[in-house]
DNA sequence: GTCTATATTGTGATAGAC
DNA sequence: GTCTATCACAATATAGAC
């Protein structure tokens, strides 16, 4: 986009992960990445020897960049309510700021599910310690018994799909691009309540 | 697949609903239908003249599919807890028999989202009818006024969600198919409890 | 209607001048 | 490092025999 101060490797890689995102690998045009980042094509293959390679830069990033955020839900000292209430909020952020990288994601997915194995193992999430901390407050009747695999589902499921749905959404229920700007700020509180009702003990 | 009874049409929109489905548009190759469908690449242009409009074909038939089941949620005479546990339980049940339509579904989105807006329109949803029945059942204390854009989206990302993301959500809670089937049953139960205590008086 | 062979175009990748 | 020109191949599409 602009000439500006960074570096041409890196021009390229954000041009790269702008088209890739939207369009997926096979969609997306050597062509297109050079014309985003208003270079020839030929210097893509000088930094990058080959698409699969750039491409593999640019989702590497990504990916990379988004289970921290899942880790931090499921290990960070706080109560369940609370940490809950704070993934949400930071999630929906993290979404606002990049809403095309759950489709992306999605589509990716499906074509290449082993690309994705050693991103999750690298993260080292681990679910068992929420379980444990379900089970703990259960316990002590804070909230009421749940299984992890369920909640961290449901509340992702909750955030990700206005994102990844967003036409028919807006289509069915008739709504500008202003009024589904005004639809995802209010569906914060409208997750938080439902998935804080659902532990309710 | 089998040279059966079917005709030759019919077996190309079979073997390209299988191929696009999985792949997408970008990624799906003329000759892997042809492959799929037991004939040549060259029939598939005799009958349908270009890759886009066999993908139409393909497509139309499958968005056509996609909003009946949605309609009857909206219009059915039932109660709105009836209604909402109807729908979660015959929707599930069209996942498993089809659980790659959603993620094709979000994908040609992406690339293409003025083309849902036909199906859209020609389906007839109309989401103010549960809008009002919904404060209807609210005002007589039956359940506790929620909005309908938010209940159903939330609904249909709950169902949605565990078969787009399956290869994560199966890999970070270490399931094995065989428990990935048991988790995405038990989901049923799950959803509807969720929803329920939602809009719960 | 179905096939083989071929034309045509699009796209990733490289060579080579500057 | 960056460009222009070009190659090589893959993929859609068509021609024409049977």
């Amino acid at each position: 986009m602009t000439t500006s101060g960074e570096s041409t490797e890196n021009q390229i890689l954000i041009a790269a992960r702008e088209v890739f995102i939207v369009k997926g690998f096979e969609g997306t045009r050597m062509q297109e990445i050079a014309d985003h980042a208003g270079i020839n094509k030929a210097l893509l293959h000088y930094y990058f020897r080959s698409k699969e390679k750039l491409f593999e830069a640019v989702f590497s990033e990504v990916a990379a960049n988004l289970f921290p955020a899942m880790k931090q839900l499921l290990e960070a000292e706080l109560g369940i309510k609370e940490k809950l209430t704070f993934f949400v909020k930071i999630y929906l952020k993290a979404l606002q700021e990049n809403p095309f990288i759950p489709s992306f994601v999605i589509n990716t997915l499906n074509s290449n599910p082993e690309s994705f194995l050693k991103y999750i193992k690298k993260a080292g999430i681990k679910p068992l310690l929420l379980q444990k901390q379900i089970e703990d407050e259960a316990s002590r009747g804070m909230i009421r018994m749940v299984k992890a695999e369920h909640l961290v589902v449901n509340i992702i499921a909750l955030c990700i799909f206005p994102f990844v749905a967003r036409p028919i959404v807006q289509n069915i229920f008739e709504m500008n691009n202003e009024e589904y700007q005004i639809y995802l700020s209010a569906r914060e509180t409208e997750i938080i309540d439902f998935v804080l009702k659902s532990i309710q003990a």
